[in-house]
RNA sequence: GCCGGUGUAGCUCAGUGGUAGAGCACUCGAUUCGUAAUCGAGCGGUCAGGGGUUCAAAUCCCCUCACCGGCUCCA
């Protein structure tokens, strides 16, 4: 029993220590092809979602179809079915799936016309599907037939037969609600989510993924790192953690010496504000619900800022500002705050109060172009600094409801673009979905489990400008309206700093880390050492540590390497009689003994030029 | 906000109607140790909160809150 109890101790610290190195994604050993860049896929997972709902309608006979398309990394199926389907329903419809491809039935296109199409529907009482058919624009309609027992509406393409499927590589992953057509005031049905795969390897594969992107969650590093965690009692609401806000701090210098090297001043805004001021700018009529108010013993209503817009138009408005004043861009790191639906929250991604790196640039019309491009230059580059190369940009054109001309539109939709083509970007364009007041560019970083997030965004804004009535002095003596360019680098502090600790497993880059050094005297007799050391590191500006554990070398070096410190150093004998430091990197292991000087030398370097130690 | 799920010690989790458990962490003691877990003892729980059913509830039912997976929304 002992024997077996320790073989089991030893085969899971195996696994941590494997599955705990830096080294993530190491075994790229199988690749995993993507849906949209495999035919084969596209039919396996068209005919897989076929089969999953023909199981359902055999299972649930009260359920009714709807919509089943492919997605990247597998395939959904959104049902109207008056019972929602548990756990153990999707084991059962599993069951029956396979035993559909072990019937080996064909898969038949078939080409009808409309009518025919819709007396066929109508015959199987399938309201949904007439919906779909009002929408299909072409003739004929194809059907996809699974022998004689099944059928739907679909475009294709598919597999020949069931039996192409292979059972050991599809799943169902997981059960959710979804609106008919996206739409919150419709029908909310159930959404089955499955992937499908040509090998069984494959699926292992992509199970692995998935288990080792869960590993990288921000929330559960968060919380192992010791950098901030969440309470009932606040809701969206972040309590930092002295080495989280160190983090914090470390991003919010490196924006503002950013920041300052562009141009940029910086200051400060009341974080509540009187109604009347949300009244001049909007916020009040349209977001009312999503702002956190309070009254005064006076009866004042003050509402807590959800945007810092209003305190730098207010700013701009104070005191005459001439066209020689121009460009201003003005920053500030405000806090805002939104009452977020409940549903929405999600760790540091998506909070109730969260801090902007804010900036609202005022300038002439003429200058609108140039700056936009500035602010795109300066966003890439400091994502890519980061460890963000690949960064989804997306432009947001006029919407039916706006203000303002076509004209004005045509000028500043070009603004964005042509910021954009000048630096040979691609970009998606985002039909229709601007802001009332103007287009707006989004900078898109994707978390661990390839969730979409909006960080950076640049704004144009006609709306505030008007409203609160600013002008500058031209230098005909004239008064002119500035245009206001709103812009955000990071996004939300928070936010950014989710996708970043996601982005590094934890490991963060050497200048970032909230503790950069930590000493590990192998015995009490080494720690005035170590203290002193530790001092002179610490006054020239690293983030050191002594460990005061007293545990033995081998549990101290352990602890470090799970709290990911880049740097530990080992203080003994030798050490002591050299005046040097035994050093280990979290990213490359023993480097060997050191002096004192020349890790303060290399520390300093590091942080200086944002590198690796 | 909507659909579904989850909530037990600081952390990870076990416990399906009959005296609340384990490992780690923490505290104390022994050990003075050289690169991913030294040994022993101890401390620690309104089982998310409230209500109900029952002789008896962590366990069954209802409500509320928070979180998780989606959907909608995101100035």
């Amino acid at each position: 029993m002992i024997h077996c109890s320790a073989l089991l101790l030893s085969s899971d610290r195996m696994v941590q220590q494997v599955s705990d190195r830096p080294t993530a994604d190491h075994e790229a050993k199988i690749s995993l092809p993507k849906t949209s860049e495999s035919e084969t896929l596209k039919k396996i997972r068209h005919t897989t979602s076929h089969v999953m709902a023909m199981a359902v309608q055999k299972l649930f006979p009260k359920a009714q179809v709807t919509i089943g398309p492919w997605i990247e990394n597998g395939f959904y199926y959104d049902f109207d079915s008056p019972e929602p389907f548990s756990e153990e329903a999707l084991k059962a419809i599993k069951k029956e799936m396979i035993k559909i491809i072990n019937k080996k039935l064909p898969v038949i296109r078939e080409e009808v016309s409309r009518e025919e199409a819709k007396r066929r529907i109508e015959a199987i009482g399938e309201p949904y599907k007439l919906e779909i058919l009002d929408d299909i624009k072409t003739e004929p309609i194809t059907l996809y037939h699974l022998g004689d027992q099944w059928w739907d509406l679909c475009a294709g393409p598919h597999l020949e037969n069931t039996s192409e499927i292979n059972p050991k590589a599809i799943e169902l992953e997981t059960v959710a609600g979804a609106y008919w057509r996206g739409d919150a005031t419709k029908a909310q049905l159930q959404r089955i989510y499955g992937t499908a795969w040509e090998s069984p390897e494959q699926l292992t594969e992509h199970k692995r993924r998935k288990e080792e992107a869960l590993k990288r969650d921000h929330r559960k590093l968060g919380n192992q790192l010791d950098l901030f965690h969440f309470q009932e009692a606040a809701p969206g609401s972040v309590f930092w953690h002295a080495r989280g806000w160190t983090l914090f701090q470390q991003l919010i210098a490196y924006m503002r010496m950013r920041q300052e090297r562009a141009g940029y001043i910086e200051v400060n805004t009341p974080d509540v504000m009187d109604r009347s001021l949300w009244e001049t700018s909007g916020h009040w009529q349209n977001y009312r619900d999503h702002m956190f108010t309070t009254v005064t013993e006076d009866d004042r209503v003050f509402a807590l800022k959800p945007m810092n817009c209003p305190g730098a138009v207010s700013l701009f408005k104070h005191g005459l500002k001439s066209y020689r004043d121009l460009p201003i861009r003005m920053a500030e790191f405000g806090k805002v705050h939104r009452y977020e639906p409940s549903g929405t929250l999600h760790g540091l991604m998506r909070v109730r109060h969260f801090t902007q790196d804010d900036a609202h640039i005022f300038c002439a019309q003429e200058d609108m172009a140039r700056e936009c491009e500035e602010v795109v230059k300066l966003v890439l580059d400091i994502y890519k600094e980061l460890g963000f190369a690949e960064v989804s940009i997306k432009l947001s054109t006029r919407p039916e409801n706006r203000i303002g001309t076509d004209q004005t539109w045509d000028l500043l939709e070009a603004a964005l673009s042509s910021a954009l083509s000048a630096l040979n970007l691609t970009y998606q364009i985002n039909e229709g979905e601007g802001a009332f007041y103007g287009p707006k560019l989004e900078f898109v970083l994707h978390d661990a489990i390839g969730r979409d997030w909006q960080c950076g965004t640049l704004q144009v804004d006609l709306n505030l400008p008007e409203r609160f009535d600013i002008e500058y002095v031209t230098k005909e003596g004239d008064r002119s309206r500035p245009v206001m360019l709103h812009r955000a680098l990071f996004g939300s502090l928070e936010r950014f700093i989710g996708i970043l600790i996601e982005q590094y497993s934890g490991d963060l880059p050497f200048w970032l880390a909230p503790e950069q050094v930590r000493l590990l005297p192998v015995g009490d007799d080494f720690r005035a050492f170590a203290e002193a050391a530790a001092a002179q590191l610490r006054s020239a500006g690293v983030r050191v540590t002594v460990d005061q554990s007293g545990d033995r070398l081998g549990k101290i070096v352990r602890n470090a390497e799970k709290e990911k410190i880049p740097v530990m150093a080992v203080v003994g004998e030798k050490e002591v009689e050299t005046n040097s430091l035994s050093l280990r990197t979290r990213a490359d292991g023993d480097l060997g003994s050191v002096t004192v000087a020349d890790t303060i030398e290399r520390a300093t370097a590091a942080n200086r030029d944002r590198t690796t130690f």
